[in-house]
DNA sequence: GAGTGGTCTAGACCACTGT
DNA sequence: CAGTGGTCTAGACCACTCC
């Protein structure tokens, strides 16, 4: 037998009736003093229970409101495999062709006119971490390079991104160190082309961890819920790692997807 | 200017001190009731620190014992596209090859006899999800295999496995139906080569979200952090869906690993 | 201004760990 | 057993939304 706290309880309860279609996505939930009227329990218990359910994801607040279902947002589908490859071949593309359309587009689906990029840029001296990636000594100079998306006007990042260079290589078309310039038409691959670089391989790391509130806000997901944390690395054909970016995607609608062709056996 | 809860303004400043290694792992943070008579806040807002703390897996609380600094494990990191090419391999070998190791020794670096295999299976009803995985209709058959592992005698899972199965095929070989002739020596790939199929390639989808209270308990993971979901599809070389995992693994333990490789530009 | 969720308090009891 | 974290209460105030 297991004690389950009263807030779980009501947690549960509530989670159940939203799945079972009870309370459907944009109904309203009964409001927290209601359920404390209602004897659920006291007010700061009631609350415990509906801010579970904002961390899952299942029901949005907002104060002087109230509580409603929410409306899953669909799952965006990354197929980095497709992604890079498509990316790596727009490079060699014309600028008007390169132009029309970005690998943002291409993982949302939204026309160019439905995003916008922000971009900072400035310059960083390696440390330990940085350093190790890239297989340069500490103290480095690195382009730094943070980009968010956005549908225009709007606050809510689609993903944040920490991209870093090192400064010596880029500075070889003063162009890339402009972050005016964003965003570049064919993507980090063209821009390195420019400086005389072909992309090899890449590697992505995939990690997990609880959204900072910071994160939330910005990405416009529940506070403490989890964020996807993808670590890019680009080798070029020289077998030198030339970008690094450290990308975070909300974690309730975003899915990795890869394939992995296997070799036929052979009898 | 932002408006910071006091939790929030604790928490923030008891995980730099951790950062920063003024509490080193190990080391017991302030009691809650000492925090409380440093006049740092009532006891649940102090509290409400110490667990968020908690849920970003800085620190472990046990009851009547009292909160410390946690050892970060180690990320396993998983890298499946050498794994699924090594299990496929292995499937070929001979059986006391095979026995020596398995996936789970290849993934954890462990010895065979540090880790034991629980399994339990039953049958079920394709619903819809599953039928559309596989492309059958609702309500075929299916095998569905439960796995967890863990070091012997312990409680704790390093992953939380569900298989599915088409059961006519799998019926093929009437030994591959028996929870108790596993775990398995080859793995699911040989498993397969003994009723006639051989996969082609792997689809691996990956996710994240919160963990259940039971997962945390299993996973031992802090409660309310997030779980890694690996959703396993793998296609013979006929075409066909012939297995489908989906796999919780602890999100503070966890990376996944993945080599794009590109074609060259040829000029 | 009325009503909402979010934070905070002071104090109580419970479940569990150590000795 | 004393002392810990975990839960719960009743009540207060604040920040915000909507009318």
């Amino acid at each position: 037998m297991q004690k389950v706290p009263k807030w779980q309880a009501l947690a549960d309860d509530l989670a159940a009736k939203i799945r079972e279609g009870v309370y459907r996505p944009g109904d309203s939930l009964p409001l927290i003093r209601e359920q404390v009227a209602a004897g659920m329990g006291s007010k700061t218990t009631v609350q415990a229970a509906y801010s579970a359910l904002e961390s899952e994801g299942l029901v949005t607040t907002t104060r002087g409101h109230g509580t409603s279902v929410r409306r899953r947002p669909p799952r965006l589908v990354r197929r980095h495999q497709d992604r890079y490859a498509w990316e790596k071949r727009r490079a060699l593309l014309d600028s008007t062709t390169r132009r029309e359309s970005g690998v943002v587009e291409h993982d949302t689906g939204l026309a160019h006119e439905e995003i916008e990029c922000h971009a900072a840029f400035n310059t960083v001296q390696a440390d330990d971490d940085l350093a190790g990636r890239f297989g340069v000594d500490v103290g480095t100079l690195l382009l730094h390079r943070h980009y968010w998306h956005s549908t225009p006007g709007s606050p809510t990042a689609m993903s944040l991104i920490d991209s870093y260079l090192v400064h010596a290589v880029a500075a070889r078309n003063p162009a890339l160190l402009d972050s005016k310039r964003e965003p570049w038409p064919g993507g980090t691959q063209h821009q390195l082309r420019t400086v005389g670089i072909e992309i090899d391989v890449i590697e992505d790391g995939i990690r997990t961890r609880l959204a900072t509130p910071e994160e939330s806000r910005h990405l416009a997901i529940p506070s403490a819920s989890p964020v996807l944390i993808l670590d890019k690395t680009s080798i070029s054909t020289e077998g030198e790692v030339v970008e690094y970016s450290h990308v975070i995607l909300p974690g309730d609608r975003t899915e990795f997807r890869y394939s992995v062709q296997l070799e036929r056996w052979t009898q």
